[in-house]
DNA sequence: CCTAACATGTAAACTGTTACATGATTCC
DNA sequence: GGAATCATGTAACAGTTTACATGTTAGG
């Protein structure tokens, strides 16, 4: 595969894998990466627009897209498809099952683990926002990541939608939970503030 | 609160509060916060103890934590514990509900979002490898997180005993889902590579 | 007319990790 | 004697975000 490559194809960032999935799904532009990944998977692995369209450039140079210039009216616009070396380092990437890291930050949760130094009620107020947070995201799921899965399953790809049930069922168990963690702070109140 | 501070201590970087809330639960040196949040918040906020060190000093400047060296034999060693300040600044930031992020970076799931790329039996391995992940995981958490929030519990402090089950939940969801999600690529193949 | 969305790009700042660097002590 | 653990630190690098920068088009 592509012994052309400037760039060894063998470990690109993971915001590349990003572009050339969403490529391969679909997507033409910087801008409709951008927004596809905001709607579907923003809440495994964000992107911004400004890694976006450098990493373009350097993936066109590696051969992995090719992009012309598509202007919509005077608009201008760069339109980009994943090529068949693309799709290989894709497929590749896909079946490394060293790389699966999982790196979660949750500022909500950790705020939870010190709640000690808090008072009850406000722990109440942080347990009630935790929840509100967690319905927040099911909403954005349901209203913004369903549809745009959606859309995927239409043309063919059954994994956005298969995808989703992961995110739902993080967050409806957190919801469980909270209302768990309040109904259990009501009846088995802290003495004083450990 | 102290307005004889240097730094604002209005908005410190996330892992600074790692450190007091740490210092709170009983941590008393660098190495020390590195190993408890090792063994108890890794997943939901790492730290490097790269980190640990040089924000110590700030902190100390800061007047939030107070340090002395205190040395095990000849192995040098600096004790630190958490100022008045210290308290009342952590405490603000756990009320602040503002700042409540939820970031998540999970190159598995990503890869599964991607997978109508992959052929069918490798998208079974990808599942399978998920799994195992989650299972990994559930280990780690038994074997040190929940003694270390037992430690903690023994000291008064409930909550990183309260927390712990958040994470249990979700990859107990998660190890369900690919069963789910194995039996249904089983009974369901795809025809053909979307 | 003005706001939102479309569309692309860069520079500076910031955050975080890995590697480098050093040394003591304990346990096998 | 050697490995693991205790213990602290810095420098270089990699990765990411925010802000700056610019211009078009559609819709209310």
């Amino acid at each position: 595969v592509a012994e052309h490559n400037q760039i060894e194809p063998a470990d690109l960032p993971i915001p590349a894998y990003v572009i050339l999935g969403m490529l391969r799904l679909g997507a033409r532009s910087g801008y409709d990466i951008k927004r596809i990944v905001d709607r579907s998977t923003r809440y495994l692995s964000a992107i911004s627009h400004a890694q976006i369209y450098p990493l373009l450039k350097q993936l066109e140079r590696a051969g992995l897209v090719r992009g012309r210039a598509e202007p919509r009216g005077k608009r201008r616009r760069r339109a980009y498809e994943i090529t068949k070396d693309g799709e290989a380092v894709l497929r590749r990437w896909l079946r490394d099952e060293e790389d699966l890291v999982l790196d979660v930050r949750d500022v909500g949760l950790l705020k939870l683990f010190f709640a000690d130094a808090l008072d009850e009620p406000e722990v109440v107020e942080l347990v009630r926002a935790l929840r509100r947070r967690s319905e927040r995201i099911l909403g954005e799921l349901r209203r913004e990541s369903l549809p745009a899965a959606a859309v995927a399953a239409a043309r063919g790809h059954r994994f956005p939608h298969l995808t989703l049930p992961f995110g739902t069922a993080m967050h409806e168990a957190w919801v469980e939970y909270c209302d768990t963690l309040e109904a259990e702070l009501r009846t088995r109140p802290a003495r004083t503030r450990a």
